[in-house]
DNA sequence: CTTGACTCGGATAACTCTTGTCCGAATAGA
DNA sequence: TCTATTCGGACAAGAGTTATCCGAGTCAAG
């Protein structure tokens, strides 16, 4: 039970993003968190292919958000880098073994694989429930003013 | 974003095990299920370390449960299995790069953090609130009964 | 229009964790 | 006492994740 660790990165960068407004690099980005730079591009590329960020090639290039950040759910940043398929997978057991049930009876979903279901149904909703704006306007409020604005600058610079 | 595999194995065990009564070898669970023995039995050591299971050892040895069936959650057996730290792992990158964020101003958890940790405890507790009791009568309502019947002599001879 | 340099994108290795297997220590019964 | 049977932890194999590289394509400047 582990996600994958590129979450958090591509978390940050669409706050930065979020918060820089002109195109940034995969270099700048990587640099800022202190991170991977060729490891970064990767989950920055599983984004655009979500259809969360846009890439903008050659000079003065880089990625912006193609949504307002109130738009972005933290789900679908989840759901780009670690996939949509839910965590518990079934396997059928019961049509295995000794004492197999058929097929033909198996119509009605089993109590557990509805169990785990529902679970990761809740989980997924609550997600769902943060956007990035959120993320920024909580971050504005408990982050020192200077740093953020320090950040803002080397952003852009 | 991938749970252990074994979780589903160990469900299915504790179900057996509750309709049971007596003790129940590993091999014959692995029998029933068509698993591998060597593997199952592995995982029925994790629940025996949770302490959900108690093993005899010796002839006519094999494992019972300790509590009750409706005292043994799924979140129970999940944990046992899957481990209990959270799938989401922060690595303070705030803390890091140029901008970086002083470890002292750093008291109050950061947004991201908390939206992770609040959607893994409704996830939790979501799991929390069903117990093997509750499989065990689904079960008993959705199988055919010569099915269930034949289970519970098998497991006996 | 040419040039140039800079950008992302997908294909490629190293590594960690999960999965799967084995044999030895301990036990209950005969 | 002895034996057959059980679980327990130590030992490899495989899959998945992590990390990296260089080439195709593109925009801006000269
Ligand atoms: S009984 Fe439920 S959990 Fe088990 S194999 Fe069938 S659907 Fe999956
Ligand atoms: S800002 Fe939040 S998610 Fe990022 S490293 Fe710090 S605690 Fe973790």
């Amino acid at each position: 039970m582990k996600m994958s660790g590129g979450v958090e990165w591509a978390l940050h960068c669409c706050v930065a993003l979020s918060e820089a407004g002109a195109p940034v690099t995969a270099a700048k980005l990587a640099e800022l968190h202190d991170v991977s730079q060729s490891y970064l591009a990767k989950q920055l590329q599983l984004l655009s292919r979500a259809g969360l960020v846009r890439s903008t090639l050659g000079q003065s290039g880089g990625y912006v958000l193609t949504r307002a950040a109130n738009e972005i759910t933290v789900l679908d940043v989840v759901e780009a880098i670690d996939g949509v398929q839910p965590a518990f997978r079934c396997t059928e057991v019961r049509q295995r073994g000794p004492m197999a049930v058929p097929p033909e009876r198996c119509d009605t979903p089993c109590p557990i694989a509805r169990a785990m279901d529902s679970a990761d149904r809740a989980w997924r909703e609550s997600l769902r429930a943060v956007t990035i704006a959120d993320l920024i306007a909580d971050v504005n409020r408990t982050t020192p003013p200077e740093i953020l604005a320090g950040a803002r600058e080397w952003l852009g610079a």
